[in-house]
DNA sequence: GCAAATTAATGATTTATTCAAG
DNA sequence: CTTGAATAAATCATTAATTTGC
């Protein structure tokens, strides 16, 4: 069963970046599991563009739905109750308001202000933060950051690294 | 609402060196989008360095990570000339056979098989596609794909957008 | 050297997607 | 089929770099 691998060529399939943004814009099109026939079609037309296999094409939808799934999965489940994370809680922010820039960034001000207030209205005053509203009150900085010890973000579960951080004792007059 | 504005200073949020570094380290370090705790302990730190807001740091983000990739898909797709689109659909694979491929794609050889001849055996000669096989026979492609017409996919009927297509005759010898 | 003019970066908004709930 | 939630992509707009003419 020698495959025809061509001659000097990796053993796995690696899309070049053309076939990558074509498999894309038929999977934004709703391209999902093609059949047969249009697998073909397909790897004919991406054939144009490098080696490549029907059973790549296949592949690649096959783990692109699975990953698009997983990938927002986690999105939605990190989403209910993330904000966990250590992350020491001094009183950093003591209990600011709310802080929801017009945009789109309301949710924000939504799950700040569920957990001490309540008066959740798209109307509520931008209090914003301990913004360095002017130069007379500079922000009070709490005992200064080192990469701030949060973030699942990538997937990888909480493992931040923790180097060097930049250590910088917060106290400075803001500029 | 005259915004107590620092007197002279800007309209946007200008990120002074050190909130730079700061960002930039979280961001090394996996941070990609902070929730509004996240943002909120994030701002409140780099408040000791001068003016910020919320929703600077979420927007540094969003648009941190977005170039980001956007400039690794610069240095990939910009070296290969531009790409895809163009063309109506010429005869592109005429009605090539049918290709299984061993892993789990048997399934794929039923259904082409059954569509068009009747060998339906799993034992059917591999023909396979046109497949690049080799680099001494550029794979012949046909008229250019244009986000390629097939697709029932997702429910919405075949719906495709046709937008302005960035033309390029696909004919270029694979590299 | 220095500003006006031009170009490159990048902060801020808007628009289009995605999947899943209802 | 419609709507909710949450981006990510595309775009707009302003600031910083730089080029250029004097």
């Amino acid at each position: 069963m020698s495959q025809t691998w061509s001659r000097s060529s990796s053993a796995r399939w690696c899309p070049t970046p053309e076939q990558l943004v074509i498999l894309e814009e038929m999977y934004r099109n709703g391209a999902r599991t093609p059949n047969a026939a249009q697998i073909q079609q397909i790897t004919a037309h991406l054939a144009c563009f490098g080696r490549i296999e029907g059973k790549n094409v296949f592949y690649w939808f096959q783990n692109h739905k699975a990953r698009e799934r997983q990938r927002l999965r986690r999105r939605l489940i990190g989403r209910h109750y993330q904000l966990l994370y250590s992350a020491p809680p001094p009183p950093p922010p003591p209990q600011v308001k709310y802080f929801p820039f017009h945009p789109l960034l309301e949710w924000v001000a939504k799950l700040t202000t569920s957990s001490s207030d309540a008066s959740s209205s798209q109307e509520a005053e931008w209090t914003a933060m301990p913004e360095a509203d002017d130069e007379s009150s500079p922000p009070a900085c709490h005992g200064a950051l080192r990469t701030l010890e949060l973030f699942p973000t990538t997937s990888t579960g909480g493992g931040l690294k923790d180097e060097g951080a930049t250590s910088s004792s917060c106290s400075a007059t803001i500029n």
